[in-house]
DNA sequence: CCGACGTACTGTATCGATACAGAAGGAACT
DNA sequence: AGTTCCTTCTGTATCGATACAGTACGTCGG
């Protein structure tokens, strides 16, 4: 029915090898031959060897599989994650290899059919929640594995490339202490999973994702290092990483007695919807209020925000790269990248008077 | 080395097709017997039938593949293109298939290479420069196929899911006519493939890229019905469609001695620019500038931008069901989607006192 | 003239599964 | 008892390519 090498070296009375060779390894065969070839098979309407074959064959698919979970608008939608996928197209391109996104849909059966049946000669993780059910079938796939969150979550063997969260939240929350801020908010999504904005108790047992939780753990030790006790710290639970879920988180900051006088964010996303809370009841950032966010996105620069900067293309190129370039020394597969903390105008002094 | 249907088979001394049975058809096979392989494959860390061997042999890889030029993060940038693929996605989901998204690089060989390797059920293209060399061989792969652009195209066998391009923007060009605008200007983009934002002389045979041209021929009818001669519309090419380069456009229709009093735009993102070189100059859009964009992106709302609303994420999900729910009749694989004009703030009527 | 070597091509085994026809055994019906 | 049918499993052919060893045929140095 549709031509296969056979059909083409029928055709000329070659042998399917030599055909495969004609596309694949040139130098094995004279120009003339190979030039008959490739004419009569676009006289047969062959298109070139049926890449799944080739795969088979070759143990090779050039392709890469992106986990992304059921949100999968998210991956477009979220800045840092458009920019961590471009880094990553940009690896992977530059090997002539792409992209598999991978939606894992809420029914588990069917999340397990989906990384089962995904041809790929690797994965790439990044914005799962860990706890998902599927995880392990992904290592027990056994092909290389790039990570971007928890270090430890695919034990030695997966490649990681990602910063240190914990340390990065410090400085934000150091800054924001050397600020006067005593009176503080934390904002963070994913804090617990249950969709809701809404404030939690701060009991961080219940901080199972793991870039939320040692993000707000680096709030917490730079405030306790402060003299702030945690049990002051106001915690609010974003349904989710979207700047509407901050201007609503912001709510529970904002409206209240006790009004916080610096809201320390888990995302930029988070905090450009805080920023618009502050806009909203005629608080100035910086002023009456400070704010701070997480990535510098490209968005924040334009609003002000004070944030820690991280490389979020080269962390995703630099996945691609360790997947289909892994380097012989397992040292060089873990890369730790280094961040730097962004002072604009989000921030300022403290200028409530200090309650007792 | 790797464990194998063969392996589990001859571990428990069953037939290979039974393994394969215990995986794919439940059915075939008593529940005890299956309950015995899984807990084999699982002790022998088998992950399941390998994917690609699976596709070889039931045709199926339960992947489509969207096709995206050299320039990727547009795919992930552009608001129209993240609603396309959004839509697109959801319908793969439902069907647990997946994404392959093949960027296409600059270099033609390594493309067709791409196209050539890429395993896939079908393709979408859509934000595909039209006059692009790679796209023959698509075709040639002999899988469905959907487009979103230049309805002829692919010949009658491609499935199409669009819009009047024409029809709307001349709709477009009606409303502002209307409004008694007669100095007017069009933001277009990939009028000319120079990569150049500039004014470009009004010769439509450039217009190689369908999309652009059936907007630009539509502003021209409506125009031209309304009286205005197409050569009094000054043209400008945008080097990109973003945001930016609507704002480096605008000032060639703005900065002029006869400036335009209304601008149309062949898309939201760049009218979005141009609204942001309006409030630059201190000019009100929809009092001394009018200005109209195209598809109704999130951000026109808030704008107040007047345009064409097009249904985004629909086209994207279409395009998913025609590719894996083909229906019978071919006619129904060909759908040209309602669109509707959206008049906000940014146009008005003309004050500008009329010139000779 | 002979062995060594290079070039151009061939032939078979193999990648890891699924499709499908068929066999074995027991239950059910006439 | 004979036939049919169902359930449960088996065996072989096949999907469409690549890997690799091997063959045929010069050509060339000694």
């Amino acid at each position: 029915m549709k031509a296969t090498l056979q059909t083409i070296a029928d055709e000329l009375g070659v042998s399917r090898s030599t055909v495969s060779n004609a596309y694949s390894r040139p130098d094995q065969l004279s120009p003339e031959l190979r030039a008959r070839i490739l004419s009569a098979a676009q006289r047969l309407g062959y298109a070139g060897p049926n890449p799944t074959a080739r795969s088979l064959r070759s143990g090779k698919v050039n392709a890469i599989g992106v986990l992304l979970t059921d949100n999968l608008s998210m991956a477009f939608t979220d800045p840092y994650a458009v920019a961590y996928l471009r880094g990553l197209a940009e690896a992977a391109s530059a090997r002539e290899t792409s992209l598999l996104l991978l939606n894992l849909p809420k029914d588990e059966a069917a999340g397990r059919r989906v990384i089962s049946n995904a041809a790929v000669d690797a994965f790439c993780l990044y914005c799962v929640p860990d706890w998902h059910s599927a995880l392990e079938l992904v290592r027990s796939r056994g092909v290389p594995i790039v990570i971007g969150e928890d270090p430890q979550a695919f034990g030695p063997d997966a490649s990681y490339v990602g910063i240190d969260e914990r340390a990065a939240a410090r400085r934000l929350g150091e800054h924001v202490a050397n600020l006067g801020h005593r009176d503080i908010a934390v904002v963070a999504h994913w804090i617990v999973d249950d969709g809701v904005t809404s404030q939690v108790h701060a009991d961080l047992a219940d901080l199972r994702y793991y870039v939320t939780g040692e993000r707000v753990r680096g709030f917490r030790d730079a405030l306790l290092a402060a003299g702030v006790p945690w049990e002051r710290v106001v915690l609010i639970n974003a349904a989710a990483n979207q700047r509407e879920e901050g201007t609503e988180a912001a709510a529970h900051a904002l409206d209240r007695l006790d009004r916080a006088t610096a809201i320390l964010c888990t995302s930029d996303v988070l905090a450009l919807g805080v920023l618009d809370a502050l806009r909203v009841r005629g608080l100035q950032a910086g002023r009456d209020v400070s704010v701070t966010g997480f990535d510098d996105i490209p968005e924040a620069e334009a609003a002000g925000l004070t944030t820690i900067r991280q490389p979020s293309v080269e962390r995703g190129r630099l996945a691609g790269e360790l997947l289909l370039d892994p380097p012989e020394d397992p040292a060089l597969r873990r890369l730790t990248l280094p961040v730097s903390l962004v002072v604009r105008s989000t921030t300022g002094p403290n200028t409530a008077k200090e309650k007792s």
